[in-house]
DNA sequence: CTGAAAGCGCTAACAA
DNA sequence: TTGTTAGCGCTTTCAG
């Protein structure tokens, strides 16, 4: 009995039906009676049997499913919005694609368009690249877009960005930081932007002005960061006394550049991240950083996608989560 | 043009060839002439002809797509095994689909359900739990298995733990220490139970017994570690110089218990752990660790999955990937 | 070398 | 309340 799939031919033969009437209970559509209902809920649960997807998406142009784009799976953050979307969908019975883009424009491209192929009902795009233009050339499927904000983007989900700046900033200025640096991603991308203004006005209203260097542009990862700071240090020497990095793996390279040369931290230097990273709090001294909160942002979105789906109104475009300041050793 | 999708019967009408010849051209089965392959293609192209998904899989009942299932995707030893299969996969036009069992058997089971719905070609199972038994349900799709051994299964990749556990007591004793102290997940996997063997075979070697309580079982984590190791010193204080744990996050717990405690590490406690996450090389003082090559497991389970899913002979049942002692600070 | 046609499992008119 | 039936887009014999 374990030999063929079971088809809802089989289960119509077995229950004495037509497909058609296995085919509205099996979903849900009313238009039976209680009885037959009973009838074929019981054969199929007999039967084993399972509704081919195949079929279903040929007949039907949809999956039941949604997928989800990041550019690195292997980023505790995106990894913690994966995993959340993951189960949030599932309650609604939607299976969810996950791919990672890997940064690499050419392997997203290629993500999408499989994504597409699968009949994906919606996406959800985080942070990626800016080759959106192979999303936006399918209307069919809604978009929604995490930590990014394309302009005509259906529903966009964000973390107050701008706050999370201006927090690191008045944590510094309040401590005692009169001579404040920047450290930040090279691209200018959105996030970057607003975190980059909320932390200059919390200086400005601190009265700190932004001197000539006070601000270093680099690609965001730990070993430019280091290598980086190391640098700056030997040129200049200690010319700041806080540093506001735009991401967690700067400040830790900063950390450890400054510790080095020698320098103490928070002693002689306060440093603010920003994430949260699980790293964030093991490595030593712990560091004082901008928490996102992911979950929210993945639930927030999640909802949003599915109303888009549903084709149910949508009470606002634009979702910003609140963000809070961990403090730890670093100030 | 962009109005509706275009199907075979489309590209077959252009091209003024039959349907089946242009499935013969798609799929590269050859009888056909160079000359109809070349306008085939070439209407392919113009009017950006996709093949249906769902039709092709009704048809075969395969989905050229094969099924990733790892226990917390959130951790970066899966993720990064994850990453590195996607891109394998996509070299062969294979998709993957990732799936987080959370570490809960029930969401487990309905993913694989899932997975098998979708007719995925095979599957690639990292050391998940023990409800393995639907998926040997399933006969007609292979399954890789990584850091776990189930019996019958095709194939198995694995670090080798045994070594590992090996270098870890061997390290411990050649840096001088004479009670070591063993914690490791109460579960006892196979891969824990290989760790463990090794590393009382190096003690043995150095002669050092194992006395009444030299090994703590606890739940792998981070807070499980610390709070244990705490109230552990607490009874009976510092009576052990050497702890090899068998993965980071719990050799952190005990790094910071003991620093709570004021004991000095490596001074008067020397530490190992398993796994070598990027955590180990940033917390302090840097871990000593044994490092597990992810890269290489997937690889070596991305390719055996492949051979299994063309039934191509697989020349051993098993791999065991090689594994190296990461010396930093903590020894 | 090429085409005709059956059918994979399901849904959705339309009829009854 | 239920059944009949025509496809969805593709592969795959079987004929030619």
């Amino acid at each position: 009995m374990e030999g063929k799939k079971v088809s809802i031919v089989d289960v119509a033969k077995t229950a004495g039906v037509s497909t058609a009437t296995v085919s509205r209970v099996v979903n849900q559509l009313g238009g039976y009676s209680k009885e037959t209902e009973k009838k074929v809920l019981h054969t199929i649960k007999e039967c084993g049997f399972r509704p081919n997807v195949n079929a279903i998406g040929l007949r039907t142009r949809r999956s039941h499913s949604v997928g989800v784009i990041v550019p690195d799976i292997t980023n505790e953050f995106f990894a913690k919005i994966v995993r959340t979307l993951d189960i949030f969908f599932i309650k609604y019975n939607y299976s969810v694609l996950i791919c990672d883009s890997n940064e690499d424009p050419e392997l997203e491209e290629r993500h999408i368009q499989d994504m597409f192929d699968k009949n994906v009902d919606g996406l959800i795009y985080v942070s990626g690249m800016e080759a959106i233009s192979s999303l936006v050339k399918n209307p069919r499927v809604p978009v929604v877009f995490i930590d990014r904000s394309p302009k005509n983007a259906e529903f966009v989900v964000q973390s107050d960005n701008y706050q999370g700046g201006y927090l690191a900033g008045k944590e510094l200025c309040e401590k005692g930081c009169t001579r404040p640096l920047l450290i930040r991603d090279y691209r200018m991308a959105s996030t970057i932007q607003q975190r980059r203004r909320g932390f200059l006005d919390a200086l400005a209203e601190y009265g700190k002005t932004c001197e000539g260097n006070f601000e270093i542009t680099i690609l965001p990862d730990y070993k430019s960061a280091k290598e980086k700071v190391a640098e700056f240090l030997g040129e200049k020497g200690c010319c700041f006394d806080g540093v506001f990095t735009t991401n967690d793996m700067m400040a830790l390279g900063t950390i450890h550049a400054l510790a080095e040369a020698g320098y103490n931290v928070p002693g002689q230097v306060m440093i603010v991240g920003f994430d949260n990273v699980s790293l964030s709090e093991f490595c030593n001294p712990p560091m004082t950083t901008v928490a996102q909160d992911t979950e929210q942002m993945a639930l927030v979105a999640g909802e949003a996608l599915l109303k888009l789906i549903r084709k149910e109104p949508i009470e606002q475009k634009e979702y910003v989560v609140p963000i809070h300041l961990e403090v730890r050793s670093t100030t």
